[in-house]
DNA sequence: CAGCATCCGGGTGGATACTG
DNA sequence: CAGTATCCACCCGGATGCTG
């Protein structure tokens, strides 16, 4: 699909050609930033990891419907990313603790911001979207399931 | 999958039976919101609308690499979540305006927030991908792909 | 307990062709 | 120009079974 959205708010300027990073760069990871908060478990996790260290089955209970298999992905994205920590106790049973890092924990704050916003406006949200389906659904259209959740 | 997540921070207390709301709905709304403002294109459609109104194919062009499908799914969602307005023009060629609504722009302040902050931690999280990766990956494992992107 | 390997269904999203 | 309709490939993610 290749994303090559040049820039979003400033027009092309002829000054982009001597700095080693085109913006272009930025705006695609940026996204990719975005794409991984906004993905079904991270916030979940990184929230739940919040609290403190957690081990692996507590994890699973605290964020609850999350199969190991995406538990095991995710923890394994976010440990890449140097999101968490993972800290192996070779005892018998095994032992393994996932702790937040700094990078981790400062994520919280944006993502934080993001969910008051949420909390406060998801009302209007709401209301919109039951205006909207009023008007809208008895001419006989619908949106795909994912757009309506 | 059934998510029941139905607390993230603190224990659940005796306390919680009276309430209207439990928290596990709002917990739930926020993660919808949350998939919204991660989702492929949302962020990157209301990026470009923060600069005044625009039409279609101009939002084509200025997102790049959205195929008209996701377009008009992606616009059609956020009008229904009344992030942005649709104003038909009908002449011809006909006309279309997409224009943030003030819910719209209210968002892209977290929405700006999380972008910062990207911004700021990229090289951290490149810095950290790189290492795990030369730890990691010689000695034969590999995610998925859309967790390293 | 903490995973990994495999199978597999459903949904997402691109490409293409057609309409008002 | 601004969409709609259809087809289809890919891959996310759940379920299950097996290891150390």
């Amino acid at each position: 699909m290749e994303p090559r959205h040049t820039e979003v708010t400033a027009p092309p300027s002829t000054e982009a050609t001597h700095t080693p990073h085109s913006n272009t760069v930025d705006c695609r990871k940026v996204s990719q930033v975005l794409a991984r908060v906004g993905d079904k478990w991270t916030v979940l996790i990184v929230s739940s990891l919040g609290g403190g260290p957690k081990r692996f089955n507590e994890l699973k209970r605290l964020v609850g419907g999350i199969s190991q298999r995406m538990l095991t992905l995710t923890l394994k994205g976010l440990e890449r990313d140097g999101m968490v920590t993972r800290v192996v106790t070779p005892s018998i049973p095994p032992r393994v603790d996932y702790e937040l890092t700094d990078l981790g924990r400062s994520l919280l704050v944006p993502v934080g911001a993001l969910g008051e916003w949420a909390l406060a406006n998801i009302p209007q949200i709401d209301a919109a979207r039951a205006q909207f389906d009023r008007s809208s659904r008895p001419a006989g259209f619908n949106l795909p399931s994912f757009l309506k959740a």
